[in-house]
DNA sequence: GAATTGTGAGCGCTCACAATT
DNA sequence: GAATTGTGAGCGCTCACAATT
């Protein structure tokens, strides 16, 4: 048997290279009897196409790529990250493409993926998590006309696909399951401002507190960056303004102010609630277990990789926008339940 | 100007498309003058070669794949990972090389691997996360020829390249530290034990015990499989023995463990010393921050990728071998430094 | 004549070898 | 004649179009 290739799998089948060249890539004008036989030998053979062959002849090259870029590539590390690779890969297990990972931690890096990945085509498209807003990076994907989707929803979504959660209701609901519980005094720890995830958090905090009547204390507001010193610091910071209760935009951010409340000789739910926001395996382990805003971390990361392959599919096509809803996970940190655990 | 391929650079110094090949791959058949003319042209253009034309014409892909097979995919989420990632992200950036993700879920996603990436040489080489022993997947490996390597000591080096760190002089150093602070009672939760990871680490204990003079209770040790769960249910289970301290074969298992502690109203070290391993970000801010063996994780991703390139480039010279050594980190968890928090 | 199948050229490189200095 | 440069063929596909039923 020569080597597997298109016209070795012509041979034994009987038939030309163009014929399994059609049955591979599901085109219909063949008939039903060559079709099987066809696909007969390729499962035989256990052929699969060349990837680099097909990517020259044709403009496929089947591989979609992620990019997380110098900005957020200190927050690679927290668990929402591996969680949503494990959506992608998923998904493009599910759908033969193979998944690259670009993860840059210097600009020169970053001009790079213009000039070997974008240009070259390397990758049928790329799947870029949130970024800050006007990040130039949109511009150079956009310029590129690589089709591209985002995680997150971006500033200026008029050219843009992009994959989300709703960020402002979920932060609603979280406030506003505090102020049911009673807490009138309600801080929030933000994410970056310079982010719609961070904004749009923010957001639904304000509309929870206005839509109650409360009055908002900018005291009670403090920028994070979504990681747990961050947290452990805007914690501390606002500890003299004396919040009842708290809705914090990260778990990983809230881990850090549950430990600056233990720090301060105080504790959750008792001196002041906590709601946190992602629902990472954390949460359901922290002291105590963290009330939190659900995301589907995986299933967004599936949807990216869906909605992308739609994208090379159709690019003519309008900008996919899709929004999920979250859901609020209520533990032991906001006192909504008593604990169960032995306190220590 | 047309589009940027060797020809036209070729056009544009003047030369023959051959030439432009061999200053791109640094043969050096090339006089230095041409070859300055040349490198001007490509950085004027920003000419970057085609890497499917590259892969079908020659053996090179400039991909190489991180296999993160089925029996660990459950660890995936451990912040272990991005790290890794991070460091072999970086690797690859410098030498140009395309890092590809496969994570496998299924047995049949995993078959996969042989036939579209193996087979079709779609990656010029390969790094696999440590495997349970005796797992098919390295036979395939073997028997597929691909140059692979793998992070984790395999149970049989003979033909196989490896980066791992020295987890039996790290685990006897993190039991030798709890002898000397005066601990005689000490546990262990050991990882996997079908694991070399999970052997080496419990081996390194008993290393230490026997050094010392102390005898091995089998009731002071209990097989975790890595997670924080495994780690809060082991820890439940050895309280009956009463253990003074304990060695935990990864941090992830050792925040369980603390967790299981406060449950049952101990703390650390006050009621049981506690020493884990890996050094994740997490340990550093725990309650209290977690003595551990640090191994370089992310220097271990490059390593892994520089030793896979040099395979890649000299693939009959005989197996690569490597191993770093871990550092003892000495927090409070331990006993051996006072808390400088305000206990809650 | 519509549906189905086959042929030729070409994608942008590398490699062996031929041609030039 | 050794060092340097160029030419031809081919990697395994896809696509347009021609040829066949």
């Amino acid at each position: 048997m020569g080597k597997l290739t298109l016209e070795e799998i012509a041979r034994l089948a009987g038939v030309s290279r163009s014929t399994v060249s059609r049955v591979i890539n599901q085109q219909d004008a063949v008939r039903d009897e060559v079709r099987r036989r066809v696909q007969e030998v390729i499962a035989e053979t256990g052929y699969f196409p060349d990837p680099a062959a097909r990517r020259l002849a044709g403009r496929r090259s089947g591989i979609l790529g992620l990019v997380v870029p110098r900005a957020v590539q200190f927050l690679f590390t927290d668990p929402y990250y591996p969680r949503l690779m494990q959506g992608m890969a998923q998904a493009c297990n599910t759908h033969d493409y193979i998944l690259s990972l670009f993860l840059f931690h210097t600009e020169e890096e970053e001009q790079k993926i213009s000039l070997r990945v974008l240009r070259n085509q390397l990758v049928d498209g790329v799947i870029v998590s949130a970024l800050p807003q006007h990040d130039p990076l949109v511009d150079q994907l956009v310029d590129s006309e690589t089709p591209f989707v985002m995680i997150g929803r971006p500033d200026n979504p008029e050219r843009i696909n992009f994959v989300t959660v709703d960020n402002v209701s979920g932060a609603y609901q979280a406030v506003e399951h505090l102020i049911r519980l009673g807490y009138r005094r309600i801080a929030t720890i933000t994410g970056p401002l310079n982010t719609t995830v961070g904004l749009d958090r923010r957001q639904g905090y304000l509309n929870a507190l206005n839509d109650y009547g409360l009055t908002v204390d900018p005291a009670l507001i403090r920028e994070g960056n979504f990681t747990e010193l961050s947290g452990f610091e805007q914690m501390q910071a606002l500890l003299p303004a004396q919040p009842e209760a708290i809705f914090i935009a990260s778990d990983t951010m809230a881990l850090g102010a549950l430990r600056a409340l233990r720090y301060a000789g105080l504790s959750a739910p008792a001196d002041v609630a906590v709601v946190g926001y992602d629902d990472l395996p954390a949460a359901a382990v922290s002291d105590p277990p963290l009330t939190t805003v659900k995301q589907p971390i995986r299933r967004l990361g599936e949807q990216a990789v869906e909605v992308l392959l739609d994208v090379i599919a159709n690019r003519s096509a309008p900008p996919r926008h899709i929004t999920t809803t979250t859901e609020l996970i209520i533990r032991e940190s906001c006192g909504a339940k008593p604990s169960v655990r032995t306190l220590s």
